[in-house]
DNA sequence: TATTGTTATACTCTATAACTATA
DNA sequence: TATAGTTATAGAGTATAACAATA
């Protein structure tokens, strides 16, 4: 295999750089192929998954890596399905907390089970699970 | 650390889960970030990182996991700018092979030179980089 | 003055369905 | 009949800028 005389540098580089753009490819697709199956966008799954207890639209925007105007659609679309709640905040009333309502939270647990349950048959991950996972706690450690 | 004494299943994937989203999260962040800064969008700039050689408009949504009709706006959008030519296949007359002009060719060097040289910074791969390189190879083999 | 959340705007991506022209 | 590509349509995400209420 050439992979083993490669000169270090650039041409490594560009494997890994392949490499981890079709893992995160392949992760995306996964994770919005359970979505779609639960009627959610990625970002509403997002949302769901960072709402284990209750944040403000502002720290949900922190989340999802966007514009704090984007959140306000994102939550009306979960409110209208009567997932969330916006509750007042009594220490600051511009706040407003996000709360899952008891079928958020059912949707909830079941994306968070349907994720784990399929993520090692999508990725084939069973070869080095256990590797792969002190790694990326590696990685976040440094991130 | 709790992580050693883990009880096999259920508790150590949905921390991979977590681990994997939030890496290729980041992934797609870096890409969409150097994306942004040629001015192209991430399926725009997908479609440049796949036209190393011509290919057909079809083959093309496939690269890029979308449905054909979506490719015509995203190459439109290209060829606008110069970066892109459809070609007129002679051995089947509906087909248009999607050709790189000069320019194309020019930023999608640059595009994938600036993909490599950030992406170990980005993600801190320093730190297990051949590891992850042998963990990626095997895990693609058997995607 | 600064911050939280909303609204208005404009652009891109997305799938579905219907269409043209080829095969 | 089936396939390659386009068009029309509608819904969702995205950032920017301007705004009201509150701090």
């Amino acid at each position: 295999m050439d992979a083993d005389r490669h000169i270090a540098g650039e041409p490594e580089t560009a494997e890994m750089v392949e490499l981890l753009l079709d893992l995160a490819d392949r992760i995306r697709a996964h994770s919005e192929s359970v979505s779609v199956g639960f009627d959610l966008s990625v970002p509403q799954a997002t949302a769901l998954l960072s709402l284990e207890r209750p944040i403000p639209m502002n720290e949900l925007a922190t989340a999802l890596r966007c514009d704090a105007s984007n959140v306000t659609g994102i939550v009306d679309r979960l409110e209208d399905r009567g997932l969330v709640e916006r509750h007042m905040d009594q220490a600051d009333r511009r706040v407003k907390q996000l709360v899952l309502t008891q079928a958020g939270r059912e949707l909830r647990s079941e994306l968070h089970q349907q994720l784990c349950s399929d993520l090692p048959t999508a990725a084939d991950l069973t070869v080095g699970l256990r590797r792969l996972g002190d790694l990326l706690r590696e990685m976040q450690a440094h991130a």
